[in-house]
DNA sequence: TCCATATTTCCAATAATATGGAAATATTGT
DNA sequence: ACAATATTTCCATATTATTGGAAATATGGA
């Protein structure tokens, strides 16, 4: 993962919003939920909740298909491993033993 | 990891210059640094640099220490570690079978 | 076609973050 | 006490992010 696209996983999950938007989107997946629901579940005006599925989006945490008059979007695993990956990486290049997270420990 | 906590650290890590500060006490852990050797290291400010040392050590990612008229910053693995499995346990509750992190696979 | 509903874009106000010069603070060696 | 160096705080500026009402767009059903 490029050091880009980790800033932009990372700032798009750094909002408390964005955030519960993701979770409830891991939580419904794999069939995922549309933007009257999320927003419905979460109280948030959906003007608001649009810029943050965008945001998600465009980081690659969240992924969008057109099913008639309704959105779906749904949680895209692919991304958040890619982020988890980079994180456990990136803290242990050179020190492995100073970091084990949970997964790696046999 | 509380959700507050998890997005202090998310945010702290979601800024390029943050980034490198944090990767470059990663391998130069355990020892750490000062503010004087990464401003160096990194071509940042001394007031710039205090500014992200100081938001990375609110978020439990780096600890500092004075050491005489030095101050020695050290990568706090115990932090990523948390923001690591808070996000891999958020990914992957209630549908592990969607979420298997290298670390995680057998 | 017309209406109802879903979602997004537009836009302006507000808030939060990032930057770095100048000055303040702290510590060590002389 | 003083000079030299390390780091932080102060502060103003610039940039970017967040919010949500109003309007625009899109789709399906009557």
């Amino acid at each position: 993962m490029e050091n880009n696209n980790a800033v932009s996983a990372l700032a798009a999950l750094a909002q408390e919003n964005r955030l519960a938007v993701f979770r409830l989107l891991v939580r419904n997946a794999p069939e995922g939920l549309t933007p009257g629901v999320i927003g419905e579940q979460l109280e948030l005006p959906a003007p608001t909740l649009s810029f943050h599925l965008k945001t998600l989006a465009q980081a690659g945490l969240v992924t969008a298909i057109q099913e008639g008059r309704f959105v779906r979007y749904r949680a895209e695993m692919a991304g958040i491993n890619a982020l988890i990956d980079f994180l456990t990486e990136d803290c242990c290049c050179g020190h492995p033993q100073l970091c084990i997270p949970k997964g790696k420990q046999e």
